[in-house]
DNA sequence: GCCGTTTTCGGCCCGACTGTTTTCAGTCG
């Protein structure tokens, strides 16, 4: 298992469930979900907090749920779990995920008609009882069903490189509707999340409701599940066939910062908010904040948190998890920007598995305005991925420093991409890694192993002296392969204790370290460093999203070192490799095989 | 069930859309 915050998180969030479905106070639901919530964002180890009798300082943990966690960790089971259980059929749970049935239709469902499952409900639905329910009727058995219906095509949520395309062509073509006038991306993709549920769009517009309805007429939509006067979602299928959930929300423009600060959110960034402005005695909406009758901001956000005393914050830290507090301390920290990154420190060319040669890859570097760019290919093990022969990785050395040698104005660096083997060694001997001036070390295999066994892997491949970097450390495929179990605290810790960085791989497919491991890992000392992994030029794009995720992960420009000059790179790496054998640093000749000059 | 620098009791975010309810509950953002 990931970790025991994780599992008793989802328990709690199943206990809120089980609570609200048998009609227990609201509040004590959301004290069940606000308890998930922040166990999920705990850096520390549950069990540890328990042990030193400090579960209580976590935020939404008091004296009940510090005893069920407690009672979790000793027994495995949480007894006020089972009790609900024995209340509620829990897999009634599962039915809420269907959109538009929420706790009291499921409850009314099952006490009627017995409904416990999905095929349960279907037989209902078909049969024509659910409709003749008091309360409901043939529109809601349509809207269950089409609910149905979209939860087995689209229940999944989508990376977010996915999605961001296709919201940014809808706020193109929002654009242009007659009457609209600023259209911004907000919710989740705004805060760039890993992955989202839906696109959320804000627009302003004169006439609010002439928007909504030429937003449900355009040629992606495929149907419309609302549409009113202020907003509307609708359905669009992407040009993968995939169908998405698009909400579009209007506004006035005076309202604009409000509605944007408000379709951001995240929601528990949202309440939290709402809750300082009722302390002042005031009222914040998607409209503006309010004193009584009088709007006191809300053109901008700026406006909005500066009448709650707060500074303006970027969207990737809006998730109530320390930023508000930051802000009203005036401690916020400086995050990362795109800009400041100088280099990619893990590329593929044709050598390996790669698209592009070793030339072509520094050139484009180069025209992007980096400094510096390592070429890693794939080591002698990873077969699939045409990975080097000793022999040939010391010709593609070779074949390098005569690139290095001959580009002028970026440093083209010697990597490799080496994999950890399954007993933790390295797939090259030490002679080659001696000649990389960068070295990431991959697991590409063995991700079922157990959480001791990858961890003293990873473990043992740090402890190698000319191991710069751990590449994609989990090994996740968002949405797709599940990340590597591994215990991450102890390896922040040694990634901090051998001075090896821990690598966020760009891709998004993988963006590994995730936002949380980012902030854990920065919050041990622990260098990060972003990189593309990109197999063709067109690739090397992919940083933003790397950056976008060390911002959520709270990355300063200090906390990368990819944003590190040159110079202040290789004085980085030479704290590990302390054996004189640069030319650079002991101004002496090459140490072996240096027919070129060695550019770093 | 959690929380508190005016509180250990009495609050807990606020608004839009839908359907079948004759006045608003349920669900969602
Ligand atoms: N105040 C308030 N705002 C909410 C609530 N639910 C949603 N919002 C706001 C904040 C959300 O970021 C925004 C968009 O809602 P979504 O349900 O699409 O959530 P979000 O995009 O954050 O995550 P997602 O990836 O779509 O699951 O609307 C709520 O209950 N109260
Ligand atoms: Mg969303
Ligand atoms: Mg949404
Ligand atoms: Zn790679």
């Amino acid at each position: 298992m990931a970790s025991k915050n994780l599992e008793i998180a989802k328990l709690f969030d199943e206990i809120a469930d089980l609570l609200e479905l048998a009609g227990q106070n609201r509040f004590r639901v959301n004290a069940y979900h606000n308890a998930a919530r922040s166990l999920r964002d705990v850096m520390a180890d549950i069990a540890e907090l328990a042990r030193q009798e400090t579960l209580t300082d976590i935020p939404n943990i008091g004296a009940s749920m510090a005893d069920h966690i407690q009672e979790y960790l000793e027994r495995g089971r949480i007894g006020r779990h089972q009790e609900l259980v024995g209340q509620v059929p829990h897999t009634l749970v599962a039915l809420l995920q269907i959109p538009g049935l929420g706790p009291k239709k499921v409850m009314a469902i099952y006490e009627n008609l017995g409904v416990k499952s999905l095929e349960d409900l279907k037989r209902v639905l078909d049969s024509g009882e659910l409709a003749k329910l008091p309360g409901m009727g043939t529109k809601t058995a349509d809207r269950i069903r089409q609910g149905m219906a979209f939860l087995e095509q689209a229940g999944q949520r989508v990376p977010l490189g996915a999605a961001r395309p296709v919201a940014m062509s809808l706020v193109e073509q929002i654009g242009k509707l007659p009457g609209v006038e600023r259209v911004e991306v907000a919710g989740s993709i705004r805060r760039g999340k890993e992955s989202v549920g839906d696109l959320d769009i804000l627009c302003t517009a004169p006439v609010g409701p002439a928007a909504v309805e030429a937003f449900t007429k355009l040629p992606p939509v495929e149907r419309v599940l609302a549409a009113g006067q202020t907003k509307a979602s609708v359905i669009v299928r992407t040009r993968v066939g995939r169908e998405l959930q698009a909400d579009l929300r209007v506004v006035p423009a005076e309202s604009f910062g409000a509605a944007l600060l408000y379709f951001t959110g995240s929601k528990p960034h949202n309440i939290h908010l709402r809750e300082m402005a009722i302390k002042r005695g005031w009222k914040l909406n998607e409209y503006g904040l309010f004193e009584g009758e009088k709007m006191i901001a809300g053109k901008t956000e700026e406006q909005v948190y500066k009448k709650l005393g707060l500074s303006w914050m970027e969207p990737e830290i809006r998730e109530d998890a320390g930023e508000i507090e930051a802000a009203e301390q005036k401690r916020l920290p400086k995050l990362l920007a795109l800009d400041q990154v100088r280099g990619d420190l893990h590329v593929h060319t044709v050598a390996s598995d790669g698209q592009n040669t070793i030339e072509e890859m520094a050139r484009a570097a180069k025209d992007m305005g980096y400094e510096y760019l390592a070429i890693a290919d794939h080591s002698k093990s990873a077969a699939i991925a045409s990975g080097l022969s000793i022999e040939r990785m010391w010709d593609h050395i070779h074949q390098m420093r005569g690139v290095a040698h001959r580009i002028k104005g970026l440093a083209l660096l010697v990597s490799t991409e080496v994999d950890i083997l399954a007993d933790g060694s390295l797939d090259y001997p030490n002679e080659i890694l001696a000649e990389c001036d960068f070295v990431t070390a991959s697991l590409h295999s063995g991700f079922q192993q157990p959480r001791e066994v990858a961890t003293r892997r990873v473990l043992a491949a740090m402890e190698n002296p000319y191991v710069s970097s751990i590449g994609h450390p989990t090994g996740r495929l968002i949405g797709k392969r599940e990340a590597i179990d591994l215990d991450m605290r102890e390896i922040i810790k040694a990634a901090a204790e051998t001075h090896t960085a821990l690598e966020l791989n760009a891709h998004w497919e993988r963006l590994d370290l995730k936002d949380q491991h980012v902030r854990m890992a920065i919050e041990g000392g622990v260098t990060i460093v972003i990189n593309t992994d990109a197999h063709s030029i067109g690739d090397m794009e992919l940083m933003e999203y790397g950056v976008i995720t060390a911002r959520r992960g709270w990355a300063e420009a200090k906390n990368v070192l990819n944003t590190f000059t040159l110079a202040g790179l290789k004085k980085w790496l030479g704290r590990k490799r302390s054996q004189p054998r640069r030319p650079s640093r002991t101004g002496k000749v090459p140490v072996s095989r240096g027919q070129e000059e060695i550019p770093f």
